[in-house]
DNA sequence: CAGTTTGTTCAATTAATTTTGAACAAACTT
DNA sequence: AAGTTTGTTCAAAATTAATTGAACAAACTG
């Protein structure tokens, strides 16, 4: 495709009420489009940007592999935050390159197993606040024993609170890792 | 303390290196620079603004019950801040208003129990998402069996296992509770 | 009741984050 | 090698979120 038939097909695309891009050639059929809110709405919750929802979800629910390009054109974002939010899923695990034959592009499959996408969650966004905690902590630790003042036996009771909650939250990711490891009925 | 004594007590504020306010009346210990901060940081990771971090770090780390205005002036934040984010942190269960006698103001304690503390923050703001996912998975359903597309066996599997994600969400908040409440030793 | 204290609300400001798009580089093609 | 495709980077723009502060109301006080 040249560039003036992409900006051609540029033109075409519209706004539907929900905010997502359509068009003839890109068209997204309802389910997809629903999916894609869905996902987008769940990276809200985790602290995520909108991109990075919109594009996990068009890969969670498309039947193939997709370019760049492609998501480009279906989600009408532009190509540096399909970059952006590619890299980011990418290193979360959430997305694993593929070679098409014959296609020179990347294309890019959604990782659909709960327990994987938890796993790189937990290891790229939560255990790294985990472990800058800990290191709070120890300079805190130190801070607390040389305190002097007419309350440092409060200030240290709180200080070993900290603790046990660090201790707690390491223990309740891996509770939460193994539990979604299990391949659950019921 | 009259309005003019409050002005001229601001005046002598000022902004240390780690950009909290100090100052000769309100002056916070080491210690309790080091945990506001810290809870600063662990606010943020839930994706709740700073200020809620900082108050909720000063009742942690305070020896006894404050009001409003003390906490504005020890903090340096505006009162629409800190009301606000009272406001937010007794909703959730985190800070217990208390009366202190004598004193017509309202005070405030921070609660301390990581079981209370998660009990809040997963009914006040985990479940209502959940809900909502569920919602959006309920319409979603009702696209998904009504689409007649090359794709609808795909699409309708996909949405089973969102389904299932669901599910396995709503486990893991009550195995996180039932984990929180255990006095674990060790 | 007139004045003060206490706390809330919300429009405007400020700050932080996300997205864009153009410039660029690397890898391929003819 | 000149041109094309593919993808990255990053400064600027747009968007979104948080904070401020002034206006307000309610509860008290003398």
């Amino acid at each position: 495709m040249t560039s003036a038939a992409r900006s051609a097909a540029r033109e075409r695309v519209s706004i539907d009420a929900d905010g997502l891009a359509v068009s003839k050639e890109t068209q997204l059929a309802p389910v997809q489009v629903e999916v894609i809110e869905l996902f987008v709405h769940a990276v809200r919750v985790l602290g995520l940007p909108k991109s990075v929802g919109e594009i996990y979800g068009l890969l969670f629910i498309s039947p193939e592999e997709l370019p760049l390009d492609v998501i480009v054109a279906r989600l009408g974002i532009s190509k540096g935050s399909a970059s952006q939010g590619l890299r980011f899923l990418r290193n979360l695990g959430a997305v694993k390159p593929c070679n098409i034959p014959g296609d020179r592009r990347e294309h890019f499959n959604a990782v659909t197993e709960l327990k994987k996408l938890a796993a790189g969650f937990i290891g790229g966004e939560l255990t790294p606040h985990l472990e800058s905690g800990t290191l709070r902590l120890e300079k805190l630790k130190q801070i607390a024993v040389a305190d002097t003042s007419e309350h440092a036996d409060f200030f240290r009771d709180r200080v070993v609170r900290l603790g046990n909650w660090r201790r707690r939250g390491g223990m309740l990711l891996k509770i939460v890792s193994r539990f979604l490891g299990r391949t659950t009925k019921k």
